[in-house]
DNA sequence: TTATAAATGAGAATGATACTCAATTATAAA
DNA sequence: TTTATAATTGAGTATCATTCTCATTTATAA
């Protein structure tokens, strides 16, 4: 999506829901649509701070919060503590391998199984939400 | 597996790793395989308070590390900030359906799946490790 | 321009888990 | 059975990501 168009829906969601356009919120917006993979909260907050935006770690916090509910960014959790936010604009819904040595993540979309998944959650009488599904293991780089 | 056979097969692993047979190890062994499900590091620390048995935390966590990295426990990360432990003694491997309002889980295997994510591993010229699978959703007692 | 409610940020709080190290204990050898 | 000793334990401290607090600052509507 177009650079522009994004930043006018992210400061429309902004004005719907009541809050305030600020120069922090729409930095973190700007780190997070470059696309540059899946990021720490940590290194959105050094990387604002290395464009000389003023910004403190709990509102890259609270604003990551934000783009994950009104859908521009995605949250994962890889299991060690640290969550990793990815772009949502442009990207449709995929999962992720993880190199158990070097950390590399690479995504993958599987259409059986996402239907499969369907069928487990009716047969168990689940209304079906969310799902993690995580394969790791060792890349190619690193065998 | 019968009681005895499981307590001297987890002696065995002790000896063979030059770990000493302790009290408190053979309590977290006792409670996890009481299968009473997807325990948490605090139930199993108070669970073995409550028999009476002098253990501590830190002792806790280390007897589940020893029992996951032998086999006799599975360790999962459900998203929450705490690992759950459940019994991998005659407990084929599963993957969980997790309530996100009452927090119950269910256990399901599908082998398509397992064979499908062999294939995208293959693919992506990954030696596949492990693997996180999980639903999130509503489960049929609380829609 | 002003009034004000919301946002920010520095630092403290939190909570699960890991670490530290002195005291205790299991075990192998005598 | 006793002894020597290396491993284990536990109380408390440390860690680390994340959240919270609240005084100060700022965006925005009037």
């Amino acid at each position: 999506m177009e650079h522009s168009k994004l930043l006018s829906d992210f400061k429309d969601v902004l004005r719907k829901e009541g809050l305030k356009i600020t120069p922090q919120r729409i930095a973190v917006l700007e780190e997070i649509i470059r696309d540059e993979g899946h990021r720490e909260s940590e290194d959105v907050y050094m990387a604002i701070k290395t464009r000389k935006t003023h910004v403190s770690r709990a509102t890259v916090y609270r604003t990551l919060d934000i783009l994950v509910q009104h859908g521009f960014a995605r949250k994962l959790n890889l299991g060690d503590g640290r969550a990793r936010y990815e772009t949502k604009i442009d990207s449709p819904h995929h999962d992720h391998i993880i190199c158990n040595n070097c950390g590399n993540i690479i995504e993958f979309i599987n259409d059986q199984i996402e239907k499969i998944q369907e069928e487990i959650a009716k047969q168990h009488q689940f209304k079906l939400q969310q799902h993690i599904h995580q394969l790791f293991g060792i890349c190619k780089e690193c065998q």
